[in-house]
DNA sequence: AAAAAAACTTATATAAAATTATAATTAACA
DNA sequence: TGTTAATTATAATTTTATATAAGTTTTTTT
């Protein structure tokens, strides 16, 4: 029973964390690293993990799909930091709106739903995960699909949302400058990222400090558009301030 | 009647815990180690359980998707030859359109894209698998989230579908009666299905043969609708030549 | 670019578990 | 009651699981 006890342990870990070290798999199952490693394998070719030099991956880091899986590795714990923080905001009879990012699947992977919510996404990864809540109503916006984002955009996306107003709006971006404001690498995901805050009662814009400084191509909107920033404690302490002088709460984890 | 009741005591077991060990049966049913082997093999063949070195497990430790279902592992093998034959009948410059469904599922997974060409789906996991690769553009219909299909459908998808012509639909259905047509276990679904045969050229019905004289809840069409089935060689000679004097072409893999 | 460190692979040994063949026991039934 | 078929146990064999150790490859450091 060990072994198959220890791969549901393993798959449990690397999909809750996105990935695993061989090391620490040695360490917290308390068996030898050539052990893990036909662990490993043998996952791998089921088609459950995918091995890399160190320990695994969720997902396959030389598909197509590569810029994502990538940008989600990085400063993968803040994002889940900051998704933790942002699931705690969402309350019973929400009526919510996640745009598409890593960071917002970050939120969606945390979501532990409390009563009924309504979710509108336009990122199929986010529903994916919250196709696992019975409880959530998910409502996916259709349209052309950007297969770096897996989500989509464009003017079907939008007159969906025409019909909705939602309580509040998660919004990841690629960029946030204190004189440009918001931005995101997409024209067609700003676009509509803009009828989303129309939309919208309360904006909460999820970034990790990376971002900061940083000017994606096409801009979403500047400050006074938004209510609130969550970001993680690698942020100065000068730009909170101004952000703060903008009159945006800024919620630090 | 012991070995019965002995069966019944391990299944008993196994449905509580969601695992047995081989080791402490014997102890607890106060046989040998051969004998409650014989049993688990015995009830793995009955599909009651999964055996596991060292013992057994309720569900199947390895799924080897993620989001593969209990649904799509049935007839699996059917489902991929399927799969396979309707991929092949993709050409240049075809504008596909796919429905949600186990089984056309396996077509996403099977297509090997010649040249440009665009599909269109309700189903998030067919748009997932059809992300892998660039050169398909893929329009995803938007709407309400069926959980347990992992597609849309109502009035959004609807409405998108509207302003497209397909040439080709690849059709999944939940039950297949000579008399009563095809049908499907949702009302939504139904109807939106209905809305894509109205913009496709060719209809295209992939369907395994446990679904032939099976009904689902809710109609979809009847066989003057449909152009082809593609199913597996377990149909029955007279099915296949009532469903040809339909004038339905029947291709079996 | 070379050296060092970390991670990986392969081979071998050992123990646990599974299989197979055969024998013993039990149940069924004419 | 005696014969047959089914069930279970025993023992021998094979497979699986894991650790150790030696040798490779990859990554990082210098």
């Amino acid at each position: 029973m060990k072994t198959v006890e220890r791969h549901k342990k393993i798959i449990d870990k690397i999909n809750q964390e996105g990935q695993v070290k061989s090391q620490s798999l040695c360490e917290e199952l308390d068996v030898s690293s050539v052990t893990i490693r036909k662990d490993l394998k043998f996952l791998e070719e089921k088609g459950m993990l995918y091995r890399v030099h160190g320990g695994a991956t969720q997902t396959n880091p030389y598909a197509s799909d590569r810029h994502l899986s990538e940008k989600e590795k990085y400063h993968f714990s803040e994002k889940m930091l900051i998704g933790n923080m942002a699931a705690k905001s969402i309350t019973a009879n929400d009526s919510v709106l996640i745009a598409s990012g890593t960071t917002v699947l970050a939120l969606a992977k945390s979501i532990q739903p409390v009563g009924n919510l309504t979710i509108i996404t336009n990122a199929m990864n986010v529903a994916m995960e919250l196709n696992n809540h019975i409880e959530i109503d998910v409502i996916l916006l259709g349209g052309y699909l950007r297969k770096r984002s897996f989500s989509v955009a464009g003017m079907y996306a939008e007159n969906i949302l025409k019909d909705f107003s939602c309580t509040k709006l998660f919004l990841g971006v690629d960029g946030i400058d204190l004189e440009f404001g918001l931005t995101t690498t997409n024209a067609m995901e700003a676009n509509l990222n803009r009828e989303m805050i129309k939309v919208s009662q309360k904006i909460i814009v999820l970034v990790d400090s990376s971002k900061f400084g940083k000017r994606g191509f096409s801009r979403i909107c500047g400050f006074e558009s938004i209510d609130e920033i969550i970001t993680d404690n690698k942020i100065s302490d000068f730009t909170k301030k101004q952000l703060e002088e903008f009159g945006v709460e800024v919620t630090i984890v």
